[in-house]
RNA sequence: UGGGCUAUCGCCAAAUGGUAAGGCAACGGACUCUGACUCCGUCAUUUCAAGGUUCGAAUCCUUGUAGCCCAGCCA
């Protein structure tokens, strides 16, 4: 018989690493994490870490973790811990109840650190900030050695504990690493293991004054919870070297591997936690979800579906070359989540009156929709049609241009699920813009009479006049001008003032008095849109519109 | 110009020495009670460049070029 072609994935280079890992008997069980600092709020870059991770967790029958990387109390606040487990877990970041902080293992980062000091692997060092950058060396100059390097061990230790006591003020005393002061690479030359922080930390209080660095913390943490592999981004290749130091010193079994990949960066967007808190501290938009940004928060509160975002990911692939994915492999996700799970409702963003002047005045039929002709199991409702209609602007012309195939003077559509019309005439106020176009209708039309009499080439979409409900539209461009990208020469940020335009005197159909916040539905020619729950009322509905339809309508060839 | 990393279509991205997948975008055309969707077709003789090895190279070697990252007591 026919020959089954089965479609061939293939593996990126991270699952490659974990499979011959396997392979070699390097690891049991795969266990990966995610590890944000709690200092605001996660973006789309993280959705693409959090899936990863927890992606390849579920794909090897590992175990994924929920991390907070909280070493830094100057940095840090409770309220992002609770937003940021909110998003992980929308996204789809299946964590479970394994959520951990790193401050939790401080008392064994205590220890550790005692453990390279008896090991003469690390030292108090006294020199000030300033000095030790000094001693540091540059990009192209080795550094020298801290006349405090060659300390006894028992003095290291009183010393550190001192430090641990609060003897010290915050910048008097660091503990060091004893690596290589003229390593070509910079991360290995004495870095900083732990400093002094008289500071309250929102997770372990005052307990303590002595926080360790993210380079020495973050293996331990990763060791401690048995991951396997700690996957992290780009910039974090040259502390490879000081990781993989810090688990051989601290003689862990089975140490975990740390592995790179490149960052997610979209055209057309802001990305990077800087500058979307810049643009909200500046109140140039109105929160962190402002729908004009790709805050996880923004993209839900805008309409995006969690699907959409996994689909998307899954489609950009993962690979350690530097690269900036154009916002419309975004936009596809979404239509094509949306396309066959949601209704399709017709909605007036721009409305003009249309009176079909051979229909009975005081009548009104409720006509059927089906809600999604292409998924009969979204099932059917029934719409109003009645004398007095509104459509939307663009779909009348006086003058049509050439292959204009809706409404104009002589020309015949189909009103969608409901009768043909034939334009007769049409009323224009003192400037020469159209207030109200006449048509007469043919009975015989009706949708799912199976009239077919002649064909008609356009059809439009249209709500009752009387039982429409008012709506607003906001129509959301993303807030960086796409040709200038996102910053000026001066630096500053690069603002597109179109970002945001509302369209207030729209209407919809009453069906969606029903919609629940955060509800998508498709408004035929306009694309998609979600329902704001922030400022909807069931008698005046807000929508947010999620991604706009394509066209192929080309007036001009 | 110290070290690390990367380079395959407009944008992502496969290919692991055996003769350049796929998706997005774009462009034709068919269909259509959404100018959507769907369907069908087009879209890299060539992989940053130049040499070399090989029967055979995007893959190996040599020499270049371009881009990204690193000198926080941030992560």
């Amino acid at each position: 018989m026919g020959i089954e072609s089965e479609e061939v994935v293939s593996k990126n280079f991270i699952e490659q690493i974990i499979e011959k890992d396997i392979k070699e008997g390097h690891c049991a069980k795969v266990v990966t994490r995610f590890p944000p600092e709690p200092n605001g709020y996660l973006h789309i870059g993280h959705a693409k870490s959090i899936l990863l991770n927890s992606g390849l967790a579920d794909e090897y029958n590992g175990q994924f973790n929920l991390r907070f990387d909280d070493t830094n109390p100057t940095k840090e606040k409770v309220e992002f811990v609770e937003s940021i487990k909110k998003d992980v877990q929308w996204i789809g970041g299946n964590f479970e109840d394994r959520v951990f902080f790193a401050s939790d293992y401080f008392d064994q980062m205590y220890e550790a650190a005692i453990k390279l000091i008896k090991k003469g692997k690390a030292y108090v060092c006294d020199l000030s900030a300033d000095e030790i950058r000094e001693y540091r060396g540059t990009l192209t100059e080795p550094g020298k050695n801290s006349p405090y390097r060659e300390r006894s061990v028992e003095e290291n230790l009183a010393l550190f504990e001192d430090m641990k006591n609060g003897k010290f003020e915050d910048g008097a005393k660091v503990l060091r690493a004893k690596i290589d002061m003229a390593s070509p690479n910079i991360n290995m030359r004495d870095p900083i293991l732990y400093r002094v922080a008289h500071m309250t930390h929102h997770n372990t209080g005052d307990k303590w004054c002595i926080y360790p660095m993210y380079d020495f913390a973050h293996p331990i943490e990763d060791a401690i919870e048995g991951v396997t592999h700690s996957i992290c981004t780009l910039e974090f290749e040259d502390h490879r070297p000081l990781y993989d130091w810090v688990v051989r010193e601290l003689e862990y079994e089975n140490p975990p591997k740390q592995i790179e990949f490149a960052k997610l960066y979209l055209t057309n967007v802001i990305t990077g936690k800087r500058y979307i808190k810049k643009l909200v501290e500046d109140g140039i938009v109105d929160g962190w979800d402002d729908p004009r940004m790709v805050s996880i928060a923004a993209l839900r509160r805008r309409g995006f579906t969690p699907e959409s975002i996994r689909m998307f990911m899954e489609l950009v692939g993962v690979s350690k070359a530097n690269s900036s994915v154009d916002y419309a492999m975004l936009e596809y996700c979404i239509r094509e989540d949306l396309k066959l799970k949601r209704p399709r409702m017709m909605a007036v963003l721009d409305p003009i009156k249309l009176v079909i002047d051979n229909y009975p005045e005081d009548q009104v039929e409720y006509l059927d929709m089906p809600n999604n002709q292409e998924n009969e199991e979204l099932g059917e409702r029934k719409i109003p049609f009645a004398k007095e209609l509104y459509i939307d602007r663009e779909d009348f012309k006086i003058e049509p241009p050439r292959k204009y195939f809706r409404l104009y003077p002589g020309n015949e559509v189909r009103l969608m699920h409901a009768y043909f019309v034939k334009c007769e005439s049409y009323v224009t106020d003192e400037n020469g813009n159209v207030t109200e176009v006449h048509c007469t209708y043919d009975p015989e039309t009706r949708s799912g009479s199976g009239f077919t009499g002649r064909k008609v080439k356009g059809t439009i979409h249209w709500v009752c006049a009387k039982e429409a409900i008012p709506a607003e539209v906001r129509l959301y461009e993303n807030i960086i001008d796409e040709e200038k990208g996102v910053y000026n020469e001066d630096g500053s940020l690069n603002l597109n003032p179109n970002s945001l335009t509302v369209l207030k005197n729209c209407y919809v159909e009453p069906a969606l008095k029903d919609a629940d916040k955060y509800d998508s539905f498709q408004f035929l020619r306009h694309g998609y849109f979600c329902v704001d729950a922030k400022d909807s009322t069931k008698e005046h509905l807000v929508f947010n519109r999620i991604v706009s339809q394509k066209s192929s309508y080309k007036p001009n060839k």
